[in-house]
DNA sequence: TGGGGACATAGCAATATAGCGATAAACATA
DNA sequence: TATGTTTATCGCTATATTGCTATGTCCCCA
């Protein structure tokens, strides 16, 4: 049986995250969270993160799902999340996201 | 719906194909070919390609699950095929793996 | 012409993934 | 306290993926 090296279970979590349609769409929108969302009221969008139900909205996805898209996300490092009273603001985690881009450069 | 810009689909289509732990694990073995595969005799390994049957030995399945996996591979761009008699030698391709990796680290 | 090796395809079973609605938890406010 | 809002989790169904065996095809060689 294959028997990946320890260092790269890691990367092949990060490769299943991205390697859906929803997930890179929405890792696309979070690169300019003002213009894709523009109807966030309660924080700004670019500084605070993106909140579940917008997100879910955008992508005609029930609210569930589209938690547990964020979620994959949130376990693959490409999303942070902060937390505010009972909203979850995601945005992009740029420095995971880079280090995830040159380990693929280098080691496929 | 989520509806992915016509040109991303090719990448959508990538991205799923490395994400999995039997496919990234060959094409690693792939990039040192003669190190990895030295019992074929019938051709250089590292010139020709590497044949269905050692690749589904070392990874230890199935020769038919193999050329499936190795199919993906193929249709993904991230693997050549010379066919010689009844052999079917892959090989990476290194350009469009690379311009895989191009494009990653400027549109994720 | 027949046999054997190498590969691809078909068909099936098991597992993983993605979607939904229902519901629980946390919190602000009337 | 009661209500509404936001998110996460649970349970379920549908689909996709992965593995196998069986089989067909192609090609070389006896």
């Amino acid at each position: 049986m294959i028997c990946l090296p320890e260092a790269s279970e890691h990367r092949l979590r990060q490769l299943k995250a991205i390697a859906s349609d929803v997930r890179l769409t929405v890792l696309e929108w979070l690169k300019d969270p003002r213009t894709n969302f523009p109807n966030q009221k309660t924080e700004d969008p670019a500084k605070i993160g993106v909140c579940v139900t917008l997100i879910a909205a955008k992508a005609e996805i029930s609210q569930p799902t589209a938690s547990r898209h964020l979620e994959i996300l949130k376990n693959s490092d490409f999303v942070k999340i902060r937390k505010i009273h009972s909203w979850s603001f995601y945005s992009r985690n740029e420095d995971a996201i880079k280090e995830f881009s040159r380990w693929l450069s280098i080691n496929v």
